[in-house]
DNA sequence: ATATGAAGTGTTACACAATAACATTGATTA
DNA sequence: TAATCAATGTTATTGTGTAACACTTCATAT
């Protein structure tokens, strides 16, 4: 099930940012890999957007904060590092990157993406995954990788 | 059923082309709408890739035929126009177009991309479409568009 | 036929997205 | 502590897409 959304006025998005910041540090030293300073803000950024967020936009918040200003390569490749890890997922539809709720265990998602607010849901849906395996198979073709993007309307905005 | 693929050397890829071209002008004249001489040769160009084409692509084929060159906003609208005509879709995940085999009614497809020589194939999948809207709905979400793309091993390389 | 407005295309310049290549710093480990 | 590899800094460039305005072509009504 989907937990609370940053936009759900209901609960402490702080909260939820610390928690999702904890839960990488333990994910990360446990594969051996290494969330460093820099990494942790770029997913605390991601995280505290409301919305899915741009690299370029991540790197205007990294300005204006307190952290260190950093050029496109450096943001570029911090969030190849934390897709790469799971805890971040890109939407190759808006270019523009979202903080994952499940990072523990390796999964392709489908996202619901509103047109009017940007809020977007993320869905875990085994059943579809295999029956869009059993449609690909059909053609001999094996999958690998799931990009599912949806669009439309929220619960609000509708 | 999918139609044979441009790969697919047991087929006459010009015929393909051509019958996508008069089909796409029947589509059109029946809407009203306008396929123009550089409508119809950027559709041209899309269906003679044997895989998706990207916009600069499009643009850098235009200047080597016989075709007059043409600027990025020209292209791009043109794409637009196709696309918005369901003549042919994007592949966000490549920034790349493909050619529609079933132009005449609309439809959001799924389409499997393989990874190694980007042989894309279109299913239409109404079941997998259903699924979702259900699941979308448990969230009070309304998907209006949906866009599938699945990376794998066609038949040939795997 | 021809004026008129809308749709389509041309052109220039620019904004946004991403990476190549190389230098430097920081963290392990021999 | 030297050597090594991972991570970050830096500069420049390539790729993708659009804004804004000029011009042309097409459809239609008069």
């Amino acid at each position: 099930m989907t937990k609370a959304h940053p936009t759900d006025t209901s609960h402490d998005h702080n909260l939820c940012i610390k928690e999702a910041l904890e839960n990488a540090q333990k994910v990360c030293t446990a594969r051996g890999s290494r969330l460093t300073a820099l990494r942790e803000r770029v997913l605390e950024l991601v995280w505290q957007s409301h919305r899915p967020i741009g690299a370029y936009e991540v790197m205007a918040n990294l300005k204006q904060g307190n952290s260190k200003p950093a050029q496109p390569p450096t943001v570029y490749r911090a969030l190849s590092f934390l897709v790469e890890q799971g805890l971040v997922h890109k939407l190759s539809s808006s270019n523009a990157y979202i903080g994952c709720h499940i990072p523990d265990k390796a999964h392709d998602s489908c996202f619901l993406v509103c047109s009017n607010c940007q809020t977007t849901i993320e869905l875990d849906i085994p059943d579809i995954k295999q029956s869009l395996a059993a449609h690909a198979e059909q053609c001999h073709f094996s999958i690998n990788y799931s990009n599912i993007e949806l669009s439309g309307l929220c619960a609000e905005c509708r």
